[in-house]
DNA sequence: CGGATGTTTCGGTCAGGATCGAACTATGAA
DNA sequence: TTCATAGTTCGATCCTGACCGAAACATCCG
């Protein structure tokens, strides 16, 4: 037997069609119910409790019980990741359910991955972010400089109050179609958070694409301007 | 059916134990021969020949005759990404094939990751050249300074030669072991070759692991340092 | 040209896994 | 307490795909 991490079982998790479906649907950054992602995968419910059980002992999904009600997501961001990556190939390959078409456009152009901003608009606010200095690669990592924490103080998040917490402040993500880094960690999600609240974004119904308003696309460009 | 990349189809292709036998084997970025995989897959050669033939149709893997010998490697950077990002989330989630060891630490040390180094040595050699401005983060994605140029002219490297390459010259590519990045594109696959060439690394028998030599360490740190 | 080597195709076997309806369990509301 | 809803388990059915030996094809060497 090979040694070496088993990439078969995770991968073979992620292979089939309801699964992938469930995944794909999960990767909106919302805790879905076993009913909703039944719906989301076209399966019947006893079907996809048995599928929703194996991607949770894969480590893919996590649960969580609220009365007669269990809520599925994404484990965290590493699953996150393997799915965008999945994502980019497939889209590199062309292998689309349908065809290509506005909804593509959409999703390059701003999407949600896992729990950050994605697309152009996720690779925008991270460039321009490094590149005022607000954000720095260094040894231990993508960081927040003091310039940094000034910034995104005054759009509203206190990077002192996320530091604390046990998961990467900053961490860069593979954006499959823009093939650079937009940021994801604590940061990241904060930032999106904010846009939502600022309604600089609103999520599109049933899709992972995001939609700027055209007030918050302006204020968008002029907090991460692109020069 | 929804819309959007179908994952689970590149998925089920990887989530096969004999094809991810196959594709980890590539991954140490040299082409192998038909029998070559077979043995490596642990399955005879009719199987291994359908499954190559899968790979090939689903854009995981390219071809090459060579009289009567067919060569096969990955097809490219992105299929590279995608399985990086696999073994990352199969070593986080434990799911290896046997228990931890020496061989861990090895890949984590240093690998070839398809065509470029990886693991705390690739992602020295990325912080210490984004650290010193011989690489920068801009809004075209990551690319060479001036002074980049010229350092890694001093080691032996044209990045004007490079330079006419259609692939990408500089790209970052996630590093499962250290969580984040290091140097992949045509720069990134010189330089490792530029380590070969020096004797600062050889390759493992067998393994994507690749090893320093005492003298090679020492010239390797004091090109890359980590302050 | 014949033999050897590498690879592909074909046909058959077998096992694993997805599917769902029925029944059951757990939780919430009337 | 009873009924409704959400989710799980069970058993049966069906289908897909991996596997290999044999045969065939392609290429190389003596």
């Amino acid at each position: 037997m090979k040694e070496g991490p088993d990439i078969a079982h995770v991968a073979a998790l992620i292979g089939d069609p309801a699964r992938a479906n469930i995944l794909t649907a999960l990767m909106a950054g919302k805790a879905l119910t076993a009913s909703e992602l039944a719906e989301e995968a076209g399966i019947a419910m006893p079907t996809a409790s048995g599928h929703l059980r194996k991607l949770e002992e894969g480590g893919l999904v996590v649960a969580r019980k609220q009365g007669r009600h269990k809520y599925f997501a994404l484990a965290g961001a590493q699953a996150g990741d393997v799915l965008e990556a999945l994502m980019g190939f497939a889209v590199a390959q062309g292998h689309l359910r349908t065809r290509t078409g506005p909804r593509d456009a959409a999703l390059r152009a701003a999407r949600v991955c896992y729990n950050h901003l994605a697309g152009q608009a996720g690779v925008q606010m991270y460039d321009s972010l490094v590149r005022r200095g607000y954000l720095q690669i260094g040894e231990d990592g993508l960081s927040v400089t003091e310039a940094g924490g000034i910034f995104v103080a005054d759009l509203g998040v206190s990077v002192h109050e996320l530091a604390g917490r046990r998961a990467p402040l900053c961490r860069e993500c593979l954006d499959w179609s823009e093939r650079r880094s937009h940021l994801a960690g604590v940061l990241g999600r904060a930032l999106f958070d904010l846009l939502l609240e600022k309604r600089w974004v609103d999520r599109e119904a049933g899709s992972r694409a995001v939609r700027f308003s055209k007030a918050g696309r302006v204020a968008f460009d002029a907090a991460f301007p692109t020069n």
